[in-house]
DNA sequence: TTTATATTTTAGTATATGATTATATGTGCA
DNA sequence: TGCACATATAATCATATACTAAAATATAAA
């Protein structure tokens, strides 16, 4: 593993180690949406939310399309999916084990 | 989802977003090492790995294990190896393809 | 061209995190 | 007990990043 590469792999996982952003990608999972229609669904400021987005484009994650005044972002790259899954998959069998070794 | 679950989402993904401890976790990938021979390996300095290790273990991606003096770490969640290797393969595949588009 | 709308960018501030140095803790052994 | 070794912690500094408010850009419509 070079340096570089190391450096890339950080960089995508840290556009997803931040909760506005996966609440973005996850509003995200059932189509392209406006910022507009994000900053409604994330409760975030609009200024907020565009950057959260741009930082999401930066590390490749998403597609962007312009019609008109509105922007449509969409899920780029479909391994998002699959590292959300994972993640939270390890955790809720973490938190399942937890919850048991209370009960005992 | 719940900003709870989004936190905990985030804070696994905060775990891998940084170089030296991805370096920690793929010299971890063929099996358990002590503080010591990571310390080699990353080629970090002694506390500096201590404290990726501690990271790591907070974030619950570790096993610890202490044997006299030494203190043996290794991968306690085998998701992180798929989770590597969709971000490497994710990363590849861009590349070739921005390999081909200036070969065009 | 003016006006309104959607999005982006900028500047400033607060917070979080990584690296370094020095020190502390803990464990085995003479 | 005292020394040596492996690891952990604390304190400090520097850097990065998130959030806010304000201004700028871009496009559509009057």
């Amino acid at each position: 593993m070079t340096d570089a590469a190391l450096g890339l792999v950080a960089r995508r996982f840290a556009a997803l180690a931040e909760p506005m952003r996966l609440r973005l990608l996850h509003a995200l999972f059932d189509g392209e949406k406006s910022v507009g229609q994000l900053v409604e669904l994330s409760g975030g400021t609009q200024a907020n939310v565009s950057r959260h987005l741009q930082t999401l484009m930066d590390a490749g994650v998403l597609t962007r399309r312009k019609v008109g005044l509105q922007v449509f972002y969409g899920i780029g790259d479909k391994s998002i999916f699959t590292l959300c899954e994972l993640v939270c998959g390890s955790l809720e069998q973490k938190h399942s084990q937890h919850a048991k070794s209370l009960a005992r």
